[in-house]
DNA sequence: TGGATATACATAAGAAAGTTATGTATATTT
DNA sequence: AAATATACATAACTTTCTTATGTATATCCA
C-alpha cells in the first residue's frame, strides 16, 4: 500500500479510464478491479469512491443504469462524450505529470546506467 | 500548471531530493529551482513549502544554518542521515506508484511488474 | 441453520495537505 | 521613489481523502 497521500487527485483519472476500458462498471466493481489489478496496491475505499461517482454524474461526466441482481441494486456508471474526453485529457495531464517529476527527480532512463 | 491535486504528496519528495542533490538550499530557492526546472509547470508555493519544511526539521529529516545576506535571514535546509535515507525511501515510492499507475491505465507497453 | 463474510449502496465526521490571502522586512531595478 | 524581487512566516479556507457508521441482501461453510 502506498501511503495514500500519492493517491489524491488520481482517482477520478482511474475511474474515467476504467469506464473507459470496460463500457460500464459499478461502484463496488471498481474498487475490486483496481485492487486486484494492483495486487492491493492501490485499494479504493468506499468512502472515496462513491462521492467522486455522484461528482462525476453531477458533471455530466457518466450516466447511470439501474441493475437488480435479484433484491440487490446495482448502479452501472457509464462515459457520457464528455467523459470520454475528460477521461482522454486526465490521463495525457497523468502522463505528463510523470514526465516533469521524473526529469525533476534525476529518474530519466540513463543510457548506459550503473 | 496542473490540476494541483497531482502534485500533493509528492512535495516532500520534490524537496527531500533536491536537498540530496544540491546539499543545501533554502526556501526561496526552491521555488525557484523547481518553477525554472519544470518550466513553470510545477510551482510550489510558499504557503505550502514553509511549513513542510518546519515539519521536516521537527521530524529530524533536514537542520538549517542560518546566514545573513546583508541584512536579510536567509535560512538554509539540510539533509540529515535520516533525510537522506528518506528521500531515497520516497522516491522509489514514487517510482513504484507510477509504474502501478501506467499499468493500470494502459500506459505501458508491457507488463512486466516485478 | 445461523454466524461470518461478501456484495452493494450511501453519508458523515475528521484528517491531511494543499491554496489563497495576508503580513513583515530588506534589496534591487527602472 | 515606486515597482518588483527576495525571503521569511502564518492563518483561514478548500479539496480530497480516510475512518467510521449505517442499511440491506446474498453466499459460504461448519
Amino acid at each position: 500500500m502506498y501511503s495514500s497521500e500519492l493517491l489524491k487527485g488520481t482517482l477520478k483519472t482511474i475511474v474515467l479510464n476504467l469506464l473507459k476500458e470496460k463500457g460500464k462498471m459499478y461502484g463496488y466493481e471498481i474498487t475490486q478491479n483496481v485492487k486486484e489489478r494492483t495486487k492491493g496496491k492501490i485499494q479504493i475505499t468506499e468512502g472515496a469512491l462513491y462521492p467522486t461517482l455522484h461528482a462525476l454524474e453531477k458533471n455530466g461526466e457518466v450516466r447511470t443504469e439501474t441493475e437488480y441482481i435479484g433484491k440487490r441494486v446495482r448502479k452501472y456508471y457509464i462515459l457520457t462524450d464528455q467523459g470520454t474526453a475528460a477521461a482522454a485529457q486526465k490521463v495525457n495531464e497523468f502522463s505528463d505529470f510523470v514526465e516533469t517529476m521524473k526529469f525533476l527527480l534525476n529518474l530519466e532512463p540513463t543510457v548506459g546506467n550503473a
